[in-house]
DNA sequence: GTATGGTTTAACCTTTTGGTTGAATTATTT
DNA sequence: AAATAATTCAACCAAAAGGTTAAACCATAC
């Protein structure tokens, strides 16, 4: 079922090693070369292993979004009130390490591309997320604790708050270095601050 | 000092042609000779009249980035007191038409990729746009109808949420899809109705 | 009309690209 | 240890890429 099980240990080393090289450069921007020289590895191992260079970025999406969505259900799952789920959802996507470093980059490069390179697999464990921060919602609001609102939109503004903000750091400075008048401590969030900040505006703007 | 004024018609024209394919496949997703086919030229006229692919891009970036911020600040300048200028912050950017059409996919595609090709005067215009909101922000807080928050992060809220959703119609179809409990009138909301609700909650999350 | 300047173009060149292949290497089975 | 199957690799290839150029084109001035 799952396209990761059944993968030998070579192919996942693969899949491991060029999602970085996928996430810096974009599917356009990266050389097949490139990919066999990131997994240390030959370039017709790579066909061999996995297929061609469609393949093997379908293949970096789908991995990297199941562990994303695994890694939120994980710690969403042990929550307690609807208000620590979305903090924990939120956590979660705000730190920037690990595979997840990469999700932002890519996702947002899809997103420009209109998507087209998204296979259903990963669209699948893009609607997980989804439900998860919806049923907290949906929580929240049967508590009392939360009015209704559009919780796609709530759900669109954390990532897009989160990916872009993880992202976009060396913007930043170069943004800091333009504007000296700015205050650093409001532009560079350490991952935990972002989530914290994030969850708060968010949660501010959905109470009761 | 701008670099659109003394430049020729014939080059406008390529740059206003140019604009969407670069939007629509990207940098690297580009082929001069399509670039050449879209404002119906010569390959040979883009290097006379403008430079090479990367120069091209960069004067794309900075006439679109230009313009957005020329935009916004013509409709945040005659709005009154700072909840309507924020509204207003929101709905031009919200506005999916014209050259901003293309922002979006651009900006989304040059975070991504880290801003290595965002010329300084690109930036500054995007320090425009932070500067308005900025402004905006400390008068209510001034006048006492609005919290002290972290206006950066505010604007990233902003901008990331509008430029998401303004980009990925095409995704949110196949998620509306792939997930028929959702409801329609959730993800499909006409431009107007985004920026209602973006500044709702944005609001919302900031009054006192 | 024709000489002059800027402008456009078809054809061309070099390098790089994604992809392939048959031989060599390593692991597995008997 | 011989035979067979799985895997890796260096070398190769056709197609496509970005970029250049010399000739043609066209407006204006004389």
């Amino acid at each position: 079922m799952s396209a990761d099980t059944d993968i030998s240990p070579t192919a996942d080393g693969i899949l491991e090693a060029i999602t970085r090289v996928f996430a810096e450069k974009g599917y356009e921007g990266v050389r097949v070369s490139e990919l066999a020289a990131a997994a240390q590895v030959n370039k017709a191992t790579l066909y061999y292993q996995i297929g061609d260079k469609e393949t093997l970025y379908h293949r970096v999406l789908e991995r990297l979004l199941r562990r994303a969505a695994d890694e939120v259900a994980g710690a969403v799952a042990d929550a307690g009130d609807c208000e620590s789920k979305i903090r924990r959802f939120i956590a979660i996507l705000a730190r920037n390490t690990g595979n997840l470093r990469f999700t932002a980059p890519i996702m947002l490069r899809e997103v420009a591309a209109g998507g087209g390179n998204l296979p259903d697999a990963a669209l699948l464990q893009m609607s997980r997320l989804l439900g998860m921060l919806g049923e907290a919602l949906d929580e929240g609001v049967a508590a009392g604790s939360l009015r209704p609102v559009n919780g796609f939109l709530v759900h669109m503004m954390i990532v897009a708050t989160l990916m872009l903000y993880s992202s976009n750091e060396p913007i930043r400075r170069r943004v800091a270095e333009l504007n000296p008048g700015l205050a650093p401590e409001n532009l560079f969030l350490s991952s935990e601050a972002l989530a914290d900040q994030v969850a708060d505006l968010v949660l501010s703007s959905i109470r009761t």
